[in-house]
RNA sequence: GGGGAAGUGGCGGAAUUGGCAGACGCGCAUGACUUAGGAUCAUGUCUCUUUGAGGUGAGGGUUCGAGUCCCUCCUUCCUCACCA
């Protein structure tokens, strides 16, 4: 210890990672004497390299479950990769590269990054979702949902992107457009393999039980979107049933016409000849229109009339029916009926095609009958029924369902006079799995084939189809059959299951159509079983969310391959007691993973496991109805927002943009505002090739080109400059390569360490809020370890002042305090603070010198402890070098002692009106009456009270984290 | 348009959830040591008309007491969006 040596972050670090995997440190078993603590951190998509945003979400949920392992759990901290997705397939066709290939050798290298964030990942657990031994049971999966009609194969208007060929799911898609590509995506009918989704819509909006952000649970909530309203049936004229679906049953009786969403099934019947080659126009247009061409239009309303009436069923009012785009054919059914008194889009086009509006509300507080030619909008508010028949007087208070007893008499109507039924619809739409792709899990599912002859009379099907080496041979993907020869493919039937998985076939060759492989290689095409029938594959691969759904039950025995997950596993770990990852995943990963959970639940995958967790008696009563007992959501690591260039541009001027022949970097202040019409001057705002976009001193927008040999002056960087060595304004905006805005942890590593980082990380942000990236600050936190580093290897004091060590003690139990709470409330950069105000004392107290050696050490070895979840290496370093035996991290959390923290006197604050105007020293244990009289008889509150009575008296004692007692005056 | 979160020094951010606002750090200033300092150490750093007073986006309210609770408004960010 007396040995001086320097920090060096890069020496120590990686010798404790090999240390800890030697000595298998974080190697999770269940251990049923122990209490267990399951923590996980989303999985990285392995893209290629790991960015700062991973370091910052995945580093403090390690500090954490570091911390309860301290603590005495037991801590699976498991880490895997999503490995199945569009990126790979893309590298493959356009760089030719395998997706495996991509896959796996990215993985080896953020494997190594992620090592050397010196985190407790237990790697021995590692799923990877692209390895059959995972996807298996992906599939297998898949096949349980099947048998229980939990999945099923339907005919749906789905978003269908033309540039990748695959269809999307509703979430996501962003504005008509693919999230992840922002190419258009398109409406088309496909059939296409779903989960009922909706099954557990209800089961899914009860957050009880679990810990979850409000702000989280509002999204999914109204993601799910329950309202509660009735369907009612009406008759079109020519005797077709016409269902609706209305939350506001009441407003019944004034529905004066009905809007069919333009691809209703009905329409083409509807339609009168006179209308048809109006409505046609329409169908077409909409058709036509991406999502964001059909929202776009904004509030213009446009519609067709059909040419055809419905009845009304509560008043038999005969209605003409329309065609409008503003009616959408995903939600409810389709159709509605118009009631432009009380619903605002109902109005704008009942006011636009002149058409017929009756008050079925007499508005409260409103004295004369309302008056429909006055309206200017729809009025949805409270009142009492009128032109409504039966439900005349009722008062309508403006509730939803039942509980607006309008509502609630038009529902009892329509029920005893069988016109319609209470009904609840789901914004929720089931979840679209399907995609139309090669590199996801394969779909188990195929198609039986029959192959028949002219006469209709079966026969084998090589003898219908030309084969080559055993399999039909294939034109472009089709099947080439004999003439006078016919092949039909049956109901699709799943494979079974020991022929799982069914494995993605890796000799593949992809087209640049990004049409997939699996759809025209035949040895993946069709298969043939024992009794020698032949099958058509499914093509279709499924979602990765779908991978995702479940892999934190596979880390509890990764490499099991007669079932996904060992059941004592599962009894033991389950459920997930803290998930930490971004909120951006608030209505698609977590909502399908609660999905995942209730139904695997309700199909008895966890029966065994319930079993044994029961005989050790945990009694809890939905242990695996969710997933995830605690979530938190941490924030964003934005870019850092940088000025752009100062650009002094000479050159002519060419209509609205400026040819600048030669182009200055200015360093510093401009000398003097050139005055001459060619010269600008300005901030770099955007460059798009040879293109500047100038911000000039007054914030006008100077557009100027630097055309082929152009002179760019740039003093900062040697040499010839051109074009793209200037540097364009940064805004706080998410960081992505091509704003050139990016950090890379990597190069942080090399020159501070991991541990600073990790440190800073945590200290620089509001974990749960994030904030665009600054590294000023890291100086504080690398000075921290720094002072850690040389305090722990100084000489200790050898003093014996009792009264310092008490001191020093105190100042450690509340240290203890701060750091826990911190971290039990996911506010690292607190518990990081009061590290270094430990550090402070402690500089404080070798400098002075008073204290005991041994009570030095105890703080030392304290101070270590508790900053071993944040900066492992440096600790264990430390450790060791104290002489503390193997390893920081397997010992015991220091024991925070309320006792040992107080304070023996403090401030006793005086208040007047409620605002501190001084204090005394008093006993930290003082009594109220005591304190009330020291306070009365301060000079402040003499002052104050100017001999009266004070009016009253109140007394604040101290407690925990705030010691300081207070007596507060009113005069 | 609906829903949500937030607004605190020059900056990142604290504040036991109603009890001394600005912890901790960055930056800055002054000084020390230095040939030097972008190293290190020490001291200071909310504002003002400084025996005191004011101050948490603006305005109002509840309370002995409000950054914290309530109402109105402004700003920013996120999210859903013609949902019947």
């Amino acid at each position: 210890m007396s040995e001086k040596q320097p920090y060096k972050p890069q020496e120590i670090e990686p010798k404790w990672q090999q240390k800890w995997e030697d000595t298998r440190l974080y190697q999770a078993e269940v251990d049923w004497d122990k209490p267990k603590h399951y923590a996980l951190t989303m999985l990285p998509y392995p893209s290629g390299n790991l960015h700062i945003g991973h370091w910052f979400a995945m580093t403090p949920s390690d500090a954490r479950a570091r911390y309860m392992r301290m603590k005495g759990y037991n801590v699976l901290f498991p880490m895997g990769f999503d490995a199945f997705g569009l990126p790979a397939e893309n590298a493959a066709i356009t760089r030719n590269i395998h997706p495996a290939k991509w896959t796996y050798s990215n993985m080896d290298h953020m494997r190594n990054q992620l090592r050397s964030m010196g985190a407790m990942f237990d790697w021995e657990r590692e799923m990877v979702s692209c390895e059959p031994g995972y996807y298996r049971w992906t599939e297998w999966f898949f096949k349980q949902f099947f048998d229980n009609d939990l999945a099923f194969r339907g005919e749906a208007l789905v978003n269908w992107s033309p540039t990748l060929q695959t269809v999307l799911a509703n979430e996501q898609v962003i504005d008509g457009k693919d999230e992840r590509t922002g190419q258009p995506v398109i409406q088309k009918m496909m059939t296409q393999w779903f989960f009922r989704y909706t099954a557990y819509a209800d089961e899914m909006l009860d957050f009880s039980g679990i810990d979850w952000p409000e702000p989280v649970k509002i999204m999914q909530r109204n993601w799910i979107g329950r309202s509660e309203g009735a369907n009612v049936v009406f008759k079109t004229e020519h005797g077709d049933a016409l269902e609706v679906y209305t939350t506001r049953p009441d407003t019944l009786w004034g529905a004066t016409f009905m809007v069919l969403s333009p691809e209703h099934p009905l329409v083409e019947k509807l339609t009168t000849d006179e209308q048809r080659p109006d409505i046609t126009a329409y169908v077409e247009q909409a058709a036509n229109a991406t999502e964001i061409e059909r929202t776009a239009e904004g509030r213009d309303k446009t519609g067709v009339f059909t040419g055809s009436y419905a009845i009304n069923p509560v008043n038999q009012k005969r209605i003409p029916i329309w065609i409008a785009d503003y009616v959408m054919i995903t939600y409810g059914t389709g159709a509605i009926m118009a009631v432009p008194f009380g619903d605002q889009r109902d109005f704008e086009f009942a006011r636009k095609f002149g058409l017929e509006i009756v008050a079925v509300v007499q508005p409260e507080n409103m004295d004369e009958p309302i008056s429909v030619p006055e309206m200017e909008q729809a009025y949805d508010g409270p009142g009492t029924m009128i032109n409504s028949g039966p439900i005349n007087n009722q008062i309508n208070n403006g509730a939803k369902g039942r509980k607006n007893p309008a509502i609630n008499a038009a529902i009892d109507w329509l029920d005893e006079n069988s016109a319609g039924r209470e009904s609840v619809n789901y914004r929720l739409r089931d979840w679209l799995i399907s995609r139309q792709r090669y590199w996801g899990s394969p779909i188990p599912m195929r198609y039986p084939i029959t192959a028949t002859n002219g006469d209709g009379s079966e026969v084998e099907f090589e003898d219908a189809v030309e084969m080559e080496n055993g399999l039909p041979a294939l034109d472009n993907g089709q099947l080439q059959i004999k003439d006078g020869y016919n092949v039909t493919f049956g109901a699709p039937e799943s494979a079974p299951d020991d022929v799982l998985p069914v494995e993605l076939p890796e000799d593949v060759e992809f087209l640049s159509s990004g049409r997939s492989p699996l759809t025209y290689y035949a040895p993946f095409l069709y298969t043939k079983d024992t009794d020698g029938n032949w099958f058509r594959r499914e093509t279709d691969t499924m979602d990765t969310f779908m991978c995702s759904s479940w892999y934190w039950y596979r880390y509890l025995s990764p490499g099991l391959t007669d079932t996904a997950f060992s059941a004592e596993e599962a009894a033991y770990w389950l459920p997930v007691d803290v998930y930490t990852g971004g909120a951006e995943h608030a209505t698609m990963h977590l909502l399908y993973a609660r999905w995942f959970a209730k139904a695997m639940r309700d199909l008895g995958i966890f029966t065994d496991a319930e079993a044994i967790a029961r005989e050790h008696g945990r009694e809890d009563d939905d242990l695996f109805g969710e997933p995830f007992k605690l979530l938190r959501n941490q924030g964003q690591v934005l870019g850092a927002e940088r000025p752009g260039d100062m650009i002094l541009a000479t050159g002519r001027k060419d209509g609205d943009r400026i040819i600048a022949d030669r182009v200055q970097v200015i360093d510093g202040a401009l000398d003097a505002m050139p005055d001459a019409p060619t010269v600008f001057y300005g901030e770099l705002i955007r460059r798009t090739e040879n293109v500047l976009r100038l911000k000039d001193a007054a914030g006008e927008e100077v557009i100027v080109e630097v055309p082929e040999g152009g002179m760019v002056e740039i003093p900062a960087i040697d040499g010839e400059n051109d074009v793209n060595q200037l540097k364009h304004h940064l805004e706080i905006q998410r960081m992505s390569k091509s704003k050139g805005n990016v950090v890379d942890p990597d190069a942080l590593v090399a020159v501070y360490g991991s541990d600073a980082v990790r440190a800073y990380l945590m200290f620089g942000f509001d974990w749960q809020k994030g904030g665009p990236w600054n590294d000023t600050q890291i100086n504080g936190v690398t000075g921290w370890l720094n002072d850690m580093w040389n305090l722990t290897t100084a000489d200790a004091p050898d003093g014996d002042d009792p009264d310092d060590d008490r001191d020093l003690e105190r100042d450690m139990h509340k240290a203890i305090r701060g750091v826990e709470k911190g971290l039990e409330s996911f506010k690292f950069n607190t518990s990081i603070a009061n590290l270094m105000t430990l550090r402070n004392v402690l500089e404080g107290a070798l400098r002075e010198g008073r204290v005991s050696t041994e009570m030095w050490n105890e703080a030392l070895r304290t101070n270590l402890l508790l900053a071993a979840p944040f900066a492992p290496h440096i600790t264990e370093e430390l450790w060791e070098r104290m002489g503390g035996e193997y390893s920081v991290h397997n010992q015991a959390f220091p024991v925070y002692d309320e006792e040992k923290a107080k304070d023996d006197s403090v401030e006793l604050v005086i208040m007047i009106q409620g605002k501190p105007r001084g204090t005394l020293m008093v006993s930290a244990d003082i009594a109220k009456d005591d304190a009330i009289a020291m306070a009365l008889e301060s000079e402040i509150a003499q002052k104050h009270l100017n001999g009266g009575e004070p009016k009253k008296i109140i007394f604040i004692p101290g407690r925990a984290g705030n010691p300081e007692p207070k007596v507060n005056i009113v005069v």
